[in-house]
DNA sequence: GTTAAAAATGATACTTTGTATCATATCGCA
DNA sequence: TGCGATATGATACAAAGTATCATTTTTAAC
């Protein structure tokens, strides 16, 4: 499996229903076990991905409707982020963290969508911020989001 | 008109069949047309805007393959830019200047596509190069895209 | 000039991705 | 029990992007 040991998983998805029941939404078993999906991998995945997981894992079969909706309530409650460079979602990686999250920066692999969350420096999105408002923008997220290659498509290409 | 003001639309059309034609490519009729269309506006267009203003200003239908094709090739020229938060394209803002072009960095409104380029510190891409490869990832394009919100549609949305 | 290869564009059809809309089911609670 | 809110299903559609092969246009050699 991709970013989380297993006996870590039952861990996260309390932790994960803990933050959805704060804010008064409701961790149900689809979105659990779509969640529980992304956890699994660390390669962002498709809507249409995830319907297959769906399919593979749970015998399930999610309309694209219902997906698309669930990925918007997770991704709400900074359980799921979703990729803009390649329309795909991927879980945060800070779940169980008790530190605040950080503001999420994504290493993506263009060829295989292989994803590691990295931080970056505060004074950097000051900066981005600043640069913004000096263009008439105000940042609406500071997500970056990086074109990469991960080891395993560079040796594959080479 | 957008970013570009109309008596220098046929310099930099001609500084665009240039730097072509130093690279064996043709800006063609089509081709310039396209470009054209984008040298105009200030705003990220989709494939399919770009068929429908190419219909409405010059009478032109093009096939969704055609607009891909041309926009690959501009792309290649650095004449465009694709903005992959939003699945568009916007025309180069330097395609005049004689200086070597920036690393692309684009503030780009979420809701009306107005894009501005702006330039970074080089500094910032060397840092985001470095962490990459300490997770095991090569920078395959520093091209930075940020969400943000323009002030007219800061404006409209208050 | 003619012609053959290369480049550019057209046309058809299709796949993938995302959304609108209305129906049904389930849950919490009075 | 029954009512309102939340969650999911189902159908249909719209939008975005691609594969494939045909046709036209350019280029350059002869």
């Amino acid at each position: 499996m991709g970013q989380l040991e297993y006996h870590r998983l039952d861990k996260t998805l309390a932790q994960a229903a803990d933050m959805c029941q704060k804010n008064g939404i409701k961790l149900t078993p689809k979105r659990s076990k779509l969640l529980t999906g992304l956890l699994k991998t660390d390669h962002a995945q498709s809507a249409y991905d995830l319907i297959e997981v769906m399919k593979l894992e749970y015998g399930e079969t999610l309309q694209p409707t219902t997906v698309y909706r669930i990925l918007d309530i997770l991704s709400g409650e900074n359980l799921v982020h979703k990729l803009h460079l390649s329309n795909r979602y991927i879980a945060c990686s800070h779940i169980c963290c008790d530190h605040g999250h950080d503001v999420p920066q994504f290493l993506v692999c263009d060829s295989c969508h292989k994803v590691v969350e990295i931080s970056v420096d505060p004074d950097m999105i000051a900066d981005f911020s600043r640069q913004a408002n000096a263009n008439h923008f105000v940042l609406t997220s500071p997500q970056i989001e990086l074109h990469c290659r991960c080891q395993d498509c560079q040796s594959a290409a080479s």
